[in-house]
DNA sequence: CGGCTTTGACCGGCGC
DNA sequence: GCGCCGGTCAAAGCCG
């Protein structure tokens, strides 16, 4: 009886182990890839300190963009969906608005645990069935930093205009004490101003610190010019180093740590 | 007066 | 099952 119970489950044991052998291989792989991105992204991040970052803010990437390009990521990420953007502001300024062109209609606020400012949530109210809602609060670490983190996608322009970049410096829009950190880099009016945060996947980066590296980094130089956009978007369209980044990045979120 | 902010209440997911 | 916590709702108040 025994025998005949058990030989199914060797057979089962056996396809375990096989698999466990084939993922064992990928995730060496992925490590592979990792320090590859991270390779990459030391010296995207070595080149845009090099020519400055602070330029006619046009558009910028995101997770959702990352992910756009590919049609099935092979690891399944749970909420990578939200990004980021980084804003310094005043630290005698105590809103939490973050002005990056579009509308937005508070309906909520909230003290979290693992950050004693509270939480602000938004909605986008330029368009009646937008869906773009977007979380702000304090840098636990630096107050005077503002994290917005934006979910969904805007289904209109902001200001209802293309030409109108969220981002120019001389913006009305634009409050005088914020910057927006965030990497321009291919245009794409539907999207806000948001920032791809390399730091959370650089694997040069430790977790703790994200906004102030970043604010170190690119608001101390003033301008960004063409080159970086060049250089940002010939990776953007190498399809490794975008499953690595979506990997990366997916990983970074789910854990502190990666490698 | 309409739109927005504020803020306490409520709800659902998740971990223990 | 219960408590905690993040997210949302909605009424009241404020402001241009």
């Amino acid at each position: 009886m025994d025998a005949i119970a058990h030989s199914p489950c060797k057979v089962e044991a056996e396809a375990l182990q096989d698999e466990l052998k084939r993922t064992r291989k990928e995730n060496e792989t992925l490590k592979v890839m990792l320090e590859v991105m991270g390779s990459k992204v030391s010296a995207l991040q070595a080149s845009v300190q090099e020519i400055g970052s602070n330029s006619p803010l046009s558009s910028s990437v995101s997770y959702y963009e990352v992910y756009g390009s590919i049609k099935k990521p092979r690891i399944e990420i749970p909420m990578v969906k939200p990004s980021q953007i980084f804003v310094r502001t005043d630290s005698n300024d105590k809103s939490l608005i973050v002005k990056d062109g579009y509308q937005w209609r508070k309906y909520g606020q909230k003290v979290t645990k693992d950050n004693p400012s509270p939480r602000a949530y938004f909605r986008c109210s330029m368009a009646p069935g937008c869906p773009v809602k977007k979380k702000v609060q304090r840098c636990a670490e630096d107050k005077s930093i503002l994290v917005a983190t934006y979910e969904g996608k805007h289904n209109h322009d902001p200001f209802g205009s293309p030409g109108h970049s969220i981002y120019s410096p001389d913006s009305s829009s634009r409050s005088s004490r914020s910057s927006i950190i965030s990497f321009p880099v291919n245009s794409n009016p539907s999207q806000p101003g948001v920032a791809l945060d390399l730091a959370l996947s650089s694997p040069t980066h430790d977790k703790e610190k994200p906004c102030q590296s970043l604010m170190e980094d690119h608001t101390s130089n003033k301008n960004c010019n063409t080159k970086a956009e060049e250089y940002l978007a010939s990776l953007t369209k190498d399809p490794s180093f975008t499953v690595a980044l979506a990997a990366a990045v997916a990983r970074s979120l789910s854990t502190p740590r990666v490698l």
